[in-house]
Formats: structure tokens, C-alpha cells, sequence
DNA sequence: GGGCGGTACTG
DNA sequence: CAGTAC
DNA sequence: GCCC
């Protein structure tokens, strides 16, 4: 089997273990090692003859012990009993926003529901809305989730991203609560696909922000409406959050949420090296845990600031992969 | 053997 | 409060 | 699950 297989057999125990109720930082330890793989630039076959799989960041020994038996055999018993047991509609269901392993498997138990139409039914009978834990709110969420789930679940190309945050981003600056505002997230990471986009503002008085965003032309959900985070989707499918911080936490916030995940991981990790703990709200002593105090004592005027204090060059938001930028920034 | 991010929003 | 999402 |  080769690796581009193999890689799609780790995602799929992933997935599988989460509508099972596995240990979260099991599914991630299968998800990170299949993007693990996915990006190695080496031969796998090369890497297995020399025995170096286990070497890699991310792959100890149980993940090298299933991926040498895939690519030699194609056969993982392990998988196969995994795939017998979960019904295969199930997994369809994960893709519906708000649904994830937990309620997939009240909903595969309770009312017997395996596939996507069977759901469909289930919802139109009123049936979901009786579960505990469920409600009719939820029912309609689920009902307008799947049908637009090819919408929703696309990425978009990033070339479409731009026409949307041009369309967006000078309304959020015009407005005279907003001190600053960018976009964040694969959008600003220059990504050739984007999948939601990612408004980051910065001030003291969200409210009005908050009720400009969700009264936009062309929403036709809103998705959550608060005070600091808000979320609400496009005709089209597009999604968009918006997330409101104070001044002094603007940098800190736009440094995480532009991400990527793996890069904030590095980030936090030279943080802590420092003692230092690193997050969205700012950079501060690793046992300082009392996020109450909102601003950190180091001050971040600029995110080039937050690189300087963990003695690192600045990264443009176009490298932040986590794959060995944050080391080659060291100096 | 213990930690793995910490928080906001929904129902 | 649990579940989900980021 | 992986890592320390």
C-alpha cells in the first residue's frame, strides 16, 4: 500500500474512533500522524528499510508498528475491525455542522439512525427533537446543515476569499467602535483554498460590531452571536467568525488565530522553553495562570513584537506551517 | 505516569 | 451542565 | 495515541 493510502486509512480510524467515544488526544494523535506522513518529503519505503519511521515527530511506536504493516501487507487487522463496527453512513454525519462523535452516537442508538437520509427522516418525523440533550432547534440545525453540506463543507479558493473579505472588511472598518481589524485564519496565511474566513477586530465596545455582522447582505445564517465571538454563513456556503478582543490582546489574537495550529504548537512550545506561556490573550510567566488579568506583562505592539520576546525572527504569516519554521527563525 | 490550550457559545 | 468548535 |  502506498503512502497516499495509508494516510487516508489514519484519517479514517480517526474518525471512527470519534463517533466511538475514543480518548480525543487519541483521534488527534492518528490525525496528526497521517499529516505527519502526509507531508514527509522522503521515500516512505526508504524510511521504513532504514528503520527511521519511529524517528519522525509524531510517530511512536504504535503508528509505526500499523504503518509498516500497511505498506507491506495493505492488510491492518486493527482497521478492519474498527471499519466492521462502525456503520459507514455515520462517518457522512461528522461533515454536519454542530454533530459531532457524541451526538452521532446518541442518534445511531436512540433512534437507530446510520445514514444521512436516515436522519433526514428522523428530523422530519420530530423525532431528534425529543432526545435529551436535543431540541427542535437543533433538529432545524441539522435539517439546514445537510442540505447544504456540499456547500458547507468546501473550500473555497482563495482568489473567492478576497472578493468576500473586500466586500467585508472596509463595512468593519468604517464602523467607529473598530480600532483595528484584520483577517486572520488560511485567508491570511495566503492558502490557495480557504475554508472559513476569519475576522479578528480589536475594541472596547463589541456589541454594535457583533450586530452589524450578523445583520449583513447575503447571510443566510447566523451561526452564534455573542459578545467577543460571533459566526454566520454565506449564500454560497462561505463561512465567516468575527471575534472581538481588547487593544491590548489584538496581537496576541491575530498571531493565533492566523495559526497554523501546528505553528501555534511550535509557538507556544519555544514559549514555554522561555517560561513563558503563549496564547490568544497574550505572553506572560508560565505559572502566572490567572488569565483573569487579562493583559499579559509583556506588550505586543505589532506581531514582529511577540516573535522578538521569544528571541525568535519574524515569521511571515505565509510560512506558518509548523514544519520546522519556528526552529529556523531561532537566532 | 501525567499532560496534551483554554475559552465562548448553544441548548 | 455537556457538547461542539476554534 | 505521543512525548517528557
Amino acid at each position: 500500500m502506498d503512502k497516499k493510502d495509508i494516510v487516508e486509512v489514519l484519517e479514517r480510524i480517526g474518525t471512527m474512533m470519534e463517533i466511538k467515544g475514543e480518548n480525543p488526544f487519541k483521534i488527534r494523535a492518528y490525525s496528526a500522524g497521517a499529516r505527519t506522513l502526509q507531508t514527509m518529503e522522503e521515500d516512505l519505503g526508504d524510511v521504513i528499510e532504514e528503520g527511521r519511521l519511529g524517528d519522525i515527530p509524531g510517530i511512536g511506536k504504535a503508528l509505526t508498528e500499523k504503518i509498516e504493516t500497511l505498506y507491506a501487507t495493505g492488510e491492518l487487522e486493527f482497521y478492519n475491525k474498527l471499519v466492521a463496527s462502525v456503520p459507514s453512513g455515520l462517518m457522512d454525519m461528522l461533515d454536519i455542522p454542530g454533530l459531532g462523535g457524541k451526538k452521532i452516537k446518541v442518534l445511531h442508538e436512540k433512534l437507530d439512525v446510520d445514514s444521512i437520509e436516515t436522519l433526514t427522516v428522523a428530523c422530519q418525523e420530530g423525532r431528534v427533537a425529543e432526545l435529551k440533550g436535543f431540541g427542535k432547534k437543533t433538529e432545524e440545525k441539522i435539517l439546514s446543515g445537510i442540505k447544504n453540506r456540499e456547500a458547507y463543507a468546501a473550500r473555497h479558493l482563495w482568489w473567492d476569499a478576497q472578493s468576500m473579505v473586500k466586500k467585508i472588511l472596509p463595512g468593519l472598518e468604517e464602523l467607529p467602535e473598530v480600532e483595528r481589524v484584520e483577517a486572520a485564519g488560511s485567508f491570511r496565511r495566503g492558502m490557495e483554498t480557504v475554508g472559513d474566513l476569519d475576522f479578528l477586530v480589536a475594541s472596547s465596545n463589541p456589541t454594535p460590531i457583533m450586530d452589524w455582522f450578523t445583520s449583513m447582505d447575503g447571510i443566510v445564517e447566523v451561526t452564534a452571536h455573542g459578545e467577543t465571538k460571533s459566526s454566520v454563513r454565506f449564500e454560497g456556503g462561505m463561512q465567516a467568525d468575527l471575534r472581538v478582543v481588547p487593544s491590548e490582546q489584538f496581537y496576541f489574537a491575530l498571531h493565533h488565530f492566523t495559526g497554523s495550529k501546528d505553528h501555534n504548537v511550535r509557538m507556544r512550545q519555544k514559549a514555554l522553553s522561555l517560561g513563558l506561556s503563549l496564547s490568544e490573550w497574550g505572553l506572560r510567566p508560565e505559572e502566572e495562570k490567572d488569565s483573569s488579568r487579562k493583559a499579559g506583562p509583556v506588550e505586543a505592539n505589532s506581531e514582529e513584537d511577540i516573535f522578538k520576546a521569544l528571541g525568535l525572527q519574524y515569521v511571515p504569516p505565509s510560512l506558518r506551517e509548523g514544519m520546522g519554521e519556528v526552529e529556523a527563525a531561532e537566532r
